[in-house]
RNA sequence: GUGGGUAUAGCUCAACUGGUGAGAGCACCGGUCUGUGGAACCGGGGGCUGUGGGUUCAAGUCCCACUAUCCACCCCA
């Protein structure tokens, strides 16, 4: 038996329709923001994304992208993340042409080689907002603001949110160089990853959860503490609207990015029913990516969201599993006896034609069939055609909640379902 | 990549310390009931016990490897 690949997972009829109203609740937030979605490929050269995401990454380093040469002996990617393919688009397409400003957003699978894990998956789904083309830190209170009204929408409750600066290119060097003075008195309490992180890059020690590497971390210089004049009056912007706008936050020094692109805001939404992986949104400024990737000098800011870590939040903070999310067709045509099937199709053809969800099974001639049929499908209407109605130029139709039924002419059960729907 | 747990029917689990043809519930299909479902009863299809080796007269049961899965580390969404 073929199984599918490791790390890769399947949504079955019954839980379609959750992920589905997740998505539809991220486009409607994305509207009301006046994001527009873009879509781009899964697959780009490689070096889109060894320069995008940068070289100290896990995703390059650890060889955790899936990197393969194609039949023209280019060397592709599978797409680990989207922001690189969003600005990449951007500037191909001079969408600065078309304004300045440019609100985006993307959903789609990534990939990862990493280990599965709770909350992680090879072949996973991310929704990512991308605000191009403005400095200032309200850009990144809207991009939290997104965050917050979908978590609100989706009726997340155990949510924090954590945010920090980690500085610009001026102030970091200069706190970089102090960190590292530091971190460097004391490796040798430091743990081996960390010892190599120093030299590759020294603010990913801050983030080491090992209690040796902690006790050096928690003297450790702090880079909110260390920021120059802009950073900081930036920083104090970002805070202070999000307080004004009530929306609560902690602020968590040891806050840094896997991603090399990031600078002064970023952020991060965890969810205490996650377990390890508690992020399930995280986000913040890059205003050095679209220069680097062969733009222009270009500020922009942004956040992706784990989808599938989304819907375990969901699950956790509703109480409601997925399945319950599911639609059933609203109404089931039940066809009793033989030949009949001119007559089924006709009914199907009008109840959709008027939009409502109608199905039957052909293979059923009993009508005792057709309502366990009906009703493992959870159809709350069924349809009853026979000779009966036929006769009468009637159809039946059965409340499968209530049991209540009654004959009527097609027009009139027409109306009659209307007003239910 | 590292560490630990798990692996028997679609699902949840049985099978005394290794011992006759591997069972149950749910689900599925059919019947009791040829125009009234979600109940009950009866019957049926489904498993080379994750894969491959080994120990043994004998292995679902013990040993090894591999694979998958879950959890944690690493890292990340």
């Amino acid at each position: 038996m073929y199984q599918k690949l490791k790390g890769t997972y399947d949504v079955l009829p019954h839980e379609s329709d959750f992920f589905r109203w997740i998505g539809n609740e991220i486009d409607h937030v994305a509207r009301l923001y006046g994001y527009k979605e873009i879509q781009f490929p899964i697959i780009e050269y490689a070096n889109l994304f060894q320069r995008g995401v940068g070289e100290s990454s896990d995703i390059v380093v650890k060889k955790e992208m899936y990197v393969f040469e194609d039949r023209g002996n280019r060397l592709v990617a599978l797409r680990p993340e989207g922001t690189a393919g969003a600005v990449r688009l951007y500037i191909e397409n001079t969408l600065h042409m078309y304004g300045y400003t440019q609100r985006l957003f993307y959903a789609g699978p990534m990939f990862r080689a990493e280990n599965p894990q709770a909350g992680r998956y090879r072949q996973f789904t991310q929704f990512g907002f991308e605000l191009i083309g403005d400095a200032s830190p309200e850009a990144d209170v809207e991009l939290i603001l997104i965050n917050h009204e979908l978590v609100k929408r989706l009726g997340i409750t155990d949510v924090t949110l954590y945010i920090n600066s980690i500085g610009c290119r001026e102030c970091r060097p200069a706190y970089q160089q102090k960190l590292t003075a530091y971190l460097g008195e004391h490796k040798q309490e430091l743990c081996e990853d960390c010892q190599t992180r120093l030299s590759l890059n020294p603010l990913r020690v801050l983030d080491c959860k090992k209690t040796s590497c902690q006790a050096v971390v928690r003297q450790a210089p702090l880079q909110y503490q260390h920021l120059c004049e802009p950073c900081s009056t930036h920083f104090e912007t970002v805070k202070n609207s999000l307080s004004s706008l009530e929306v609560t936050f902690l602020i968590d020094p040891y806050l840094v990015r896997g991603l090399d692109y990031y600078n002064r805001t970023v952020f991060e939404f965890k969810s205490a029913s996650l377990g390890a992986q508690s992020t399930f949104s995280a986000g913040g400024r890059y205003d050095y990516l679209v220069r680097d990737l062969g733009g222009m000098d270009t500020p922009a800011s942004g956040f992706a969201m784990g989808m599938e870590r989304l819907a375990m939040v969901v699950e956790a903070s509703t109480g409601k599993k997925r399945t319950q999310y599911y639609h059933p067709p609203f109404v089931y045509v039940a066809g009793v006896g033989e030949n009949l099937s001119l007559a089924v199709w006709q009914a199907l053809r009008l109840l959709r034609e008027e939009g409502f969800s109608a199905t039957t099974e052909f293979r059923y001639t009993q009508l005792k069939k057709h309502l366990k049929a009906a009703d493992r499908l959870g159809a709350p209407y069924a349809l009853l055609l026979g000779e009966d109605e036929i006769q009468k130029g009637k159809w039946t139709l059965r409340n499968l909640q209530t049991g209540e039924q009654f004959q009527e002419i097609p027009a009139e059960i027409v109306a009659f379902l209307r007003a239910k729907k």
